[in-house]
DNA sequence: GGTAATCCTG
DNA sequence: CAGGATTACC
């Protein structure tokens, strides 16, 4: 088997998984208007739908070893170089000219050693036949060549060079950023695909939330859990699965890697007879030597002579090839892990970047995660410490770096955009997900637009996102969360395959918990979902954390799953601060909630004695401001000289209600529904009366009043249940 | 007796 | 907004 062929094959194994856990912000919005087309909303999907999720959704079998000729088409259009392949598909061409020629020249049918190869083969020269065929090597123009003649060879070169080209292009295309996706329309199958998910996915939320639904809203309270059960159970898999997908990845690297040096030992072993063919071969190993050195940044090699130079051709010598080998194919394997662990590390990076896409700041996620920027610079120092040597690191593509920085700039304002970002106190630790209070419940339009918070995306943080926010999601909702009120998700996250252990980052498909932006702008299509309720056993999580956490240090390979997975432990529960906000905006709708209500629209709260008691703590506190500013401005107005109750009225624009907004709606980003204008008025009316006929002499006199307006609450909006952060 | 609302205080 | 005290209700 060639080395490039294992190449190949590996990478296009990795591939989906990329893609699945790469998703760009376009691909969301259209995913979202979509979504809206459909009356349908973004949930979290199971597993199975991993594969229709990808990019390439009409290619399911691409995880299989047969891969379709689209599988890796595509990336092969949008991109050119990819040195480190470049590199080991270069020193491959000479080991396979030293090795065996007819073997690999006899073409794809006639390469039996491996089945996977010859699918493999097959499908490299279906794929580019059409736009290459001139490189093909079963065609007509394709000839075993002499490795001593250049020019013979040139064919040879072709056919490789087509098939490094891929392989290197879907390196880059995993490395990369994915947005190069967005620069064209969604293919029309990937459309249809989509769709077709989105409808299994509106199933599925409807499952889910039918299934909340049914939880015990009643006041008992339930520290357990009621519904904990089938939830742990769920994330017993998630998390189980996580860690299966983990390996799988490390297994699939050191597989390998393995490959690499088995094919290099072999190598080895017919140094001298290829060396003895002339000077051909010799300039290749060393301009790939050269090359290579440079590409390992130069620990092993920096010394290299340059090509050409005098004392390169001393490497005949046979101690000194030896040596010279050695060295390389130390250095390659430092380049193939150097190389797979930025892909690696990219790919985590993606999910948690695409995670945060979604309308999310992402530079928290960016100073946690060691991002391919990072990685590539200084970042790649420790990475090489890490892995004990100095695996090559591809110098920064140039590409690369600004679409990252694009991306992140697309969404950079919503840094800024935290006027209201809660300050309260709050735990400690780690800081619950501070969600966008942002989010305008009624389903009418907001009162003014409010370009603070108008992100791309429905839902969106106002405030940085904590780097422990989406991983303590993850691990707290489990991958397979609904999210369904916070449909924020990219496509590519709610993706997943319970029989796939093949895509090692699907389940790190985290949700994130993210607020709605503009709901009045975006009538959100989740009207069917609601957040799952949070019962999380948190030892078991911790253990589960734990666990994570110890297979990311053992593995270098994963220093931001590390350090993420880090943060985790110190999951707390409890209300937070967004949970205030949303009790404040639910005030608007209710005085007097019962703590079935509570329960109801606070599903991501796991409900104990004391959540309760502050719950209903809070709007005591938030009637009681809510009476003293009655009182206030009923007696003003008596002193005003108001002398009837009907010039007393409460519009948007009268003081009081100023002093309520401010109080409830402190950013004034939540339409405050006419409803809440008119009991306001009642109330007043009522202190108004009631301080106008002396009955404040009455040390209960406020308890008549208090009686009629516990009354006029309304009902509370279904945005109120179906999203955890308002 | 338990729970929750209100009142009061900080 | 939280904590404590008081009160009311079941």
């Amino acid at each position: 088997m060639f080395i490039y062929d294992k190449i190949y094959i590996f990478i296009l194994q990795l591939l989906p998984l990329y893609y699945s856990s790469c998703m760009d912000g376009s691909r969301k919005r259209e995913r979202s208007r979509v979504q809206q087309a459909h009356k349908i909303h973004p949930v979290g999907e199971n597993m199975h739908n991993a594969l229709q999720g990808c990019p390439d959704d009409d290619k399911p079998e691409l995880m299989l070893p047969c891969f379709r000729r689209n599988a890796y088409d595509e990336p092969l259009a949008s991109y050119s170089n990819g040195p480190i392949i470049s590199q080991l598909l270069r020193k491959s061409l000479h080991n396979k000219r030293a090795l065996d020629e007819s073997h690999y020249y006899l073409g794809p049918s006639a390469v039996s050693s491996s089945a996977v190869v010859a699918d493999s083969s097959q499908e490299d020269r279906s794929s580019v036949s059409s736009k290459d065929s001139a490189a093909d090597v079963g065609s007509p123009g394709f000839h075993p060549s002499t490795v001593a003649s250049p020019e013979a060879e040139r064919p040879v070169n072709d056919h490789l060079q087509a098939k490094r080209a891929r392989v290197e292009n879907i390196i880059r295309v995993m490395a990369g950023s994915p947005n190069s996706r967005l620069h064209g329309e969604p293919e029309k199958g990937e459309m249809d695909a989509r769709d077709s998910r989105e409808c299994r996915e509106a199933r599925e939320v409807y499952r889910e939330n039918k299934r909340k639904q049914r939880l015990p809203q009643h006041q008992d309270h339930n520290p357990s859990g009621g519904s904990g059960s089938s939830l742990d159970n769920t994330k017993d898999e998630e998390c189980h699965k996580l860690k299966e997908q983990l390996q799988s990845m490390q297994k699939l690297l050191r597989q390998l890697q393995e490959k690499f040096l088995q094919v290099y030992n072999q190598e080895d072993s017919h140094r001298g007879e290829r060396e003895d063919r002339g000077g051909c071969l010799e300039h290749d190993n060393l301009i790939q030597s050269k090359e290579l050195s440079y590409l390992t940044n130069g620990n092993a090699f920096e010394k290299k002579p340059a090509r050409g130079s005098p004392e390169s051709k001393d490497r005949t010598k046979p101690a000194e090839g030896n040596l010279l080998n050695l060295r390389e194919t130390k250095n390659l394997q430092d380049t193939l892990k150097g190389e797979l662990s930025r892909v690696v590390n990219e790919c985590v990076d993606k999910v948690f970047k695409n995670v945060s896409s979604s309308g999310l700041d992402l530079s928290p996620l960016r100073s946690m995660c060691p991002s391919p920027d990072v990685q590539t610079s200084g970042g790649a120092a420790e990475i090489r410490s890490q892995q004990g040597g100095c695996p090559p690191q591809e110098p920064p593509h140039p590409v690369e770096p600004p679409s990252h920085q694009r991306s992140l700039e697309g969404h950079g304002d919503t840094d800024a955009q935290s006027p209201q970002d809660q300050t309260e106190a709050l735990s400690l630790v780690v800081r619950k997900p501070a969600m966008a209070p942002l989010c305008s419940v009624t389903p009418t339009t907001v009162k003014r637009p409010y370009p603070m918070h108008q992100p791309a995306f429905q839902f969106n943080y106002s405030s940085p996102l904590h780097d422990t926010q989406i991983l303590e999601h993850l691990l707290k909702y489990g991958p397979h969360t609904n999210f369904s009120g916070l449909s924020c998700l990219p496509p590519s996250l709610e993706r997943s395959s319970p029989d796939s252990g093949e895509l090692p980052w699907d389940t790190l498909s985290m949700r994130s918990k993210v607020g709605p932006g503009h709901l009045g702008h975006h009538p959100r299509p989740s009207s069917l979902g609601s957040v799952t309720v949070d019962n999380l056993c948190l030892p078991h999580v911790k253990m589960e954390c734990s666990d994570l956490q110890g297979m990311a240090e053992r593995n270098p390979y994963l220093p931001a799953v590390s350090v993420a997975l880090t943060h985790i432990l110190h999951i707390q529960e409890g209300l937070n601060p967004n949970h205030l906000k949303k009790a404040k905006l639910m005030f608007f709708y209710t005085r007097y909630p019962s703590s079935n209500v509570l329960k109801t629209y606070f599903p991501d709260v796991k409900f104990n004695r004391c959540i309760t008691s502050q719950l209903i703590k809070w709007f005591s506190n938030f009637r009681e401001f809510y009476y003293i500013q009655m009182e206030k401005f009923a007696r003003q107005a008596i002193v005003d000289g108001v002398n009837n109750v009907d010039n007393l009225s409460v519009s948007r624009d009268s003081e009081l209600f100023r002093a309520l907004n401010m109080h409830y709606n402190k950013a004034n980003d939540f339409q405050v529904p006419d409803r809440f204008l008119e009991v306001a008025e009642i109330t007043l009316h009522e202190f108004y009366n009631a301080i106008s006929t002396a009955k404040d002499s009455d040390p209960s006199w406020k308890k008549a009043i208090y009686k009629v307006i516990c009354k006029l609450d309304s009902d509370l909006p279904e945005e109120f249940k179906t999203s955890s952060c308002l």
